[in-house]
DNA sequence: CTGTTAGCGCCTTCAC
DNA sequence: GTGAAGGCGCTAACAG
């Protein structure tokens, strides 16, 4: 077997017990034959160099299986080429995309990611800030759904930039990029309008305030638009920790106040809520039209299909990326607000004959 | 604003333009009296210090925010703490609870987490491994479906433990924990056979050959077992690249075959083929019984919500992660073989009387 | 117990 | 162009 760590071995005077690429740059330089200085030079591709001395030490330094060493140069530049990112929980369709979209840019860019969750636990919190801290990572970005103003001062002290995905907040180092909520809300319920339905709910989220205030901003928006009535009998909140179970709560609350149709803060509630409404023989669409929001990739093979507000998660990803990155190189940057897109599917139809009449409840 | 960066700045001498804790040991050694290896055994609590100094000291550093620079502390112990997982997509609703489970035994154990994705792709593959080798990463977890050989060889170059999930292979420094894929496609079988299927088809994955052998091995034990011959015709390998489609495409043949049940290489694939027999009318488990295995979270809320095998995800990241911290600890593992679980949800039933005389096509 | 002295591997003035 | 020297922040002998 020819690996590195042999040929380091042959090479290095002792000691070399196995681990990978004991090979230093002094190595390098003595079997070139220069001082260290110029090895370093030369593999930075510095002009200070004989291009072929240069060539001679890189070709050198190849053979020896050299592999600099980042946290030997992070100690001296300062920098760690490392971003720590931060979610809420890892164990969420929703994310995926994203942290795909931040790790394809970082990557390419020479990043590396910390990948942390801190299950929205205050302690968990302050833990992964020190983590961090003490790893000196050159920038934060952070998905969570929820981020307490104690959080957010502590993640300041870090004196990196850190970038806020769906959560705008201000403060130093404080940036962000967001679905635009607003829009997207709007386009499910103008959806659900134009299918012809008046009496329309809405289940939001309780512990995600500031999208959730901003989707149900963009609910009553289009309700006022149409010209329809905003009855708070059709706005529902369940307080359990499950998204799944709250749209399955929500069901009868919609069915009390006469609802036809029904958009959810997200698509897991919404499939929560397509999942209660089967069991309880309410058929979806014909009873009852559901739309969600996140396009998660479930929502595409539940029955029927979802209805949804898609956000383009993997390129909110990179954005929030390239905004790192843009800070870190000293430019300045504004906050980011994406569009969404609304995909029909199958769970949203017109509202039968018999509840046209039908007004809300009362 | 009272910050870290802010007091830091009070105390050093220039230059503190906000990067958060400037502070260094030297820094507290100074206000504290005393030099910076006191600081240092202070710190690390060591007893070498006393106790009174020591705690003095601990109450200054606190003071002045010092936070540990952990770069400069691998610089000398050559140990980064820190471990690299390979995963081949972020966006695999399988991977997700494993992460999790890494992710959290790694912090309360004082490690960080890289996270890269191969994307199958070899020549990522390789940039990810000199990622990992550059960062000095203490150890490896590779989560990827596909593990080539040229793979684990660069793998194993870098000199550090690796510890393989659901991909056992031979090799220094190649350890692995793994889902009993054999026993598990057995309880799967099995619970068809006990309904009274006697025409079973398999829908494998040709993408991941190690584990769809053992699968499609323990079908052929337990179809052995229950006395039922092995058909050819019974076992499709669709070749796409996507799970789903795939189990779309499965659904012509098994029906060619006669099939009234079928096990599918994992959830994906079962739900795609559930996605298509609902299109064709055919009914499940009416017409067409469909067990999937991993327990991904979307198999309890489709409809029907589909029996399935469950693998320990959670438990087999902490395992991982426990394995590696062992080996680091310098002791010796062994692989593990973690057991699966059957969960008998709503794809499936007894086949319909008329299927029983009319055995497999043919 | 505590201070002094050396590096860990690398980059960077500064002389030559 | 190139080498020598110093230092990033910290730990680890080695003397006292």
């Amino acid at each position: 077997m020819h690996t590195c760590a042999n040929r380091a071995g042959e090479m290095s005077v002792a000691g070399n017990k196995g681990k990978g690429s004991r090979v230093s740059i002094k190595d390098v330089a003595r079997a070139a034959g220069v001082s260290h200085s110029t090895v370093s030079r030369a593999l930075r591709n510095s002009p200070l160099v004989n291009a072929e001395t240069a060539a001679h030490i890189r070709r050198i330094a190849e053979e020896m299986g050299y592999i600099p060493n980042i946290v030997a140069q992070s100690l001296v530049t300062q920098r760690t080429y490392t971003v720590g990112l931060v979610v809420t929980t890892i164990s969420d369709p929703f994310i995926d995309q994203i942290v795909e979209g931040i790790e394809d840019l970082a990557t390419r860019e020479g990043y590396s990611v910390f990948l942390s969750s801190s299950h929205a636990d205050p302690g968990r919190e302050i833990a992964v800030v020190e983590a961090f801290h003490r790893r000196r990572v050159d920038g934060v970005i952070v998905l969570a759904s929820r981020v307490g103003s104690m959080y957010t001062e502590r993640l300041q002290e870090l004196g990196v930039p850190i970038v806020l995905i769906n959560n705008q907040a201000d403060g130093a180092y404080l940036y962000s990029v967001s679905a635009d909520d607003l829009s997207g809300a709007r386009q499910a319920v103008r959806h659900l309008v134009d299918l012809g339905h008046t009496c329309i709910g809405y289940v939001g989220c309780h512990f995600r305030p500031p999208s959730n205030r901003r989707r149900l901003e963009g609910y009553r928006q289009e309700l006022a638009r149409a010209g329809l009535p905003y009855e708070s009998d059709l706005v529902v909140h369940p307080k359990t920790f499950s998204d799944v179970e709250n749209g399955r709560l929500a069901l009868d609350a919609l069915l009390n106040a006469g609802a036809t149709a029904a958009f959810c803060y997200n698509d897991r509630m919404a499939i929560g809520l397509m999942a209660e409404a089967r069991h309880r023989g309410i058929r979806v669409p014909e009873d009852l039209s559901i739309v969600g929001f996140d396009d998660i990739e479930a929502s595409s093979y539940v029955f029927p299909s979802l209805t949804t507000v898609k956000q383009p998660r993997f390129e909110m990803g990179m954005r929030a990326m390239q905004m790192l990155l843009d800070l870190l190189a000293g430019q300045e940057v504004d906050d980011d607000l994406m569009p969404c897109e609304l995909v029909v599917r199958e769970s949203t139809a017109p509202p039968r004959k018999e509840s046209l009449w039908q007004t809300c409840a009362k």
